[in-house]
DNA sequence: CTTGACCTTCCCGCCATGGGAACCCCCATC
DNA sequence: GATGGGGGTTCCCATGGCGGGAAGGTCAAG
């Protein structure tokens, strides 16, 4: 059994999240005997798992679910197909709508001289005037 | 003159945002006599200004940069582009970031058999065993 | 004069996380 | 046995950018 300090050291979660997690119902550490949170391996191994899924970028109420299927022994990988699909299609719709501004500006930024003078496409296109360059 | 509701429609701007970009200071509309807020075009020039700048995905603190650049004629575009392109590389950072969570999870997704069977190597992975495939 | 559509301010929620205050606990050292 | 420091505990607040909604004021049309 190990302190919060100790399961953050060893989950590379930190304290605050962790009592965080507890909060949203994620993980139930056991007290000890002084009001600490005692820690199992058991709990760090679900720590880790959080941390894993959190780095994929899923939210935590996917996580949620992704916990739940991975201590349901008889859960079906369709189902964790699933989520994680979605989830793909999720982080690439957002990714692509990232790119596409990413785009329309650098191809702005091109347009202005970048130059001691004050004229510059970048402020016109967001003024308005849908932009000179396409005409 | 119009009123929030007004100026909402004509800006594409909801009245809970123009009365809070107005509390963090982007835009100071004047007061009719009963206590409305009153806005005259240029305002909702700005108000699109705003929108225009949040569709590129600009942070809030940057709109208010870009506002002072665009109210500013002696302005260097230089200045314009320079915090363009420092938000277009911000973005594609991003974006790589949230494409190569897709990827990996995607590539993860490919190796389960998405059936009835427990068995999962996205499971597996977020548990932390490192992947079986890559031995 | 009521109704309803608008306006006002103020508070709370999301999501995931960090910061910090105020207090308790435990251990080592003097 | 006192003290100090490095834990732990709870609770509140902040971020960014928005939405929901309550409680009340205002105005025009019926």
């Amino acid at each position: 059994m190990m302190t919060i300090g100790e399961a953050a050291a060893a989950s590379g979660v930190s304290a605050k999240m962790i009592r965080h997690y507890e909060a949203i119902g994620l993980i139930r550490p056991q007290r000890a005997a002084n009001g600490y949170r005692a820690y199992a391996e058991a709990d760090v191994a679900v720590l880790r798992f959080i941390r894993h899924a959190r780095d994929l970028g899923f939210p935590l109420e996917t996580v949620r679910r992704l916990l739940a299927l991975w201590r349901d022994r008889n859960r079906s990988s369709a189902e964790v197909k699933r989520l994680a699909l979605d989830h793909v299609a999720a982080l690439e719709a957002k990714a692509a709508s990232l790119r596409a501004m990413a785009a329309s500006l650098r191809h702005l930024a091109e347009h202005c001289h970048g130059d001691e003078r004050p004229d510059c496409p970048i402020l016109d296109e967001l003024e308005g005037l849908e932009r000179v360059e396409r005409a």
